[in-house]
DNA sequence: ATATAGTTGACCGTAACAGTAGGTTATTTG
DNA sequence: CAAATAACCTACTGTTACGGTCAACTATAT
């Protein structure tokens, strides 16, 4: 399981739809603004995700991506696993610095090690991390961490009920 | 933390000087014979495990290196630590994606996962992993893993009380 | 004196990451 | 229908780190 810079964004971005997928598919230029993730990037990422089929996309204007599954379901190990491709890299595949056909000394330590982080990425779901997040925000009774921050006029399409940029 | 073939390589490495260390320096090019590790690279590797104080070393014939501590007290988490420097770069170190001066929304998730691979590899000494191979080759009974595998005729110095290539 | 072996620094090819640019296709709205 | 929107796709860039090589140097033992 590597860790990089990848799969943190595409948590990030994952996290930007959950807490606000009840108002339609959300737009990834939004995300881009909002997170701060180059758009193209994110094209990127979100094409992946939806071929591992976390998300569902929705073209056309007022288009854009929703979850595909329940909060709950849906864990950061998921998330990391679409973008960061080779899932196990950390471990040496039977052979390449593994001696002769015995696993080397070392081998039980990294597979060990790969499932510890495997557990604990697998036991976070999306569901948790916005209960977590949208507690912080009710502590600290500010609602700017999430506010659109785009500049232009671009009006919001269709389902904009406009609940407060808010939460949930 | 980072986790790549380099710190595996470190641990594989100062495993190598564990399992012979009673018996004098250890020489790079024996390691590299044995672990199938370029030679240079292992100079590289241990240059930082020197620095890191995980090492001590000799120079000279019969000259090598030696763990500069009890094996119970050198952690995995400190050779790769030693090796792969850029110990957090799995956290935005404050800025970076990180919005405004709020942590981002996934900041906390980072940081545990980091905690508990850090934890882990702090618990697992070399002394554990010396344990876990004597046990591995004792139900074996083959000594062949760590058979000294050099070719030339390159004469073993000073110490070599022939003890047996096997074990502590 | 000579061979050994650690020490240092420069260098190289590859691969992955992070990001950019341009285009195409599908869908909604005026 | 036409235009705008936004997903989709491909190719390309610049940078970084990894894995590894090479050559020169210094200290030490025989």
């Amino acid at each position: 399981m590597r860790l990089t810079t990848k799969g943190r964004f595409a948590v990030t971005a994952m996290m930007d739809l959950a807490l606000r997928g009840d108002e339609g598919p959300v737009a990834l230029a939004g995300v881009s603004e909002r997170q701060r993730i180059s758009l193209s990037y994110l094209e990127q990422l979100f094409g992946k995700l939806r071929r591992f089929k976390l998300v569902d996309s929705v073209r056309g204007p007022g288009g854009g991506y929703c979850i595909a599954r329940p909060l709950s379901m849906v864990t950061v190990a998921d998330i990391i696993r679409a973008v960061d491709e080779p899932l196990d890299a950390t471990q040496c595949g039977g052979r390449e610095n593994c001696i002769d056909e015995h696993r080397c000394m070392t081998h039980e330590l990294w597979s060990t090690l790969n499932a510890k982080m495997y557990d604990y990425l697998s036991s976070v779901s999306l569901a948790d991390l916005v209960a977590r997040q949208q507690e912080k925000e009710a502590s600290l009774g500010a609602a700017t961490v999430l506010e659109d921050r785009r500049i232009g006029p671009h009006p919001r399409p269709r389902n904009t009920r406009d609940k407060a940029a808010v939460a949930l």
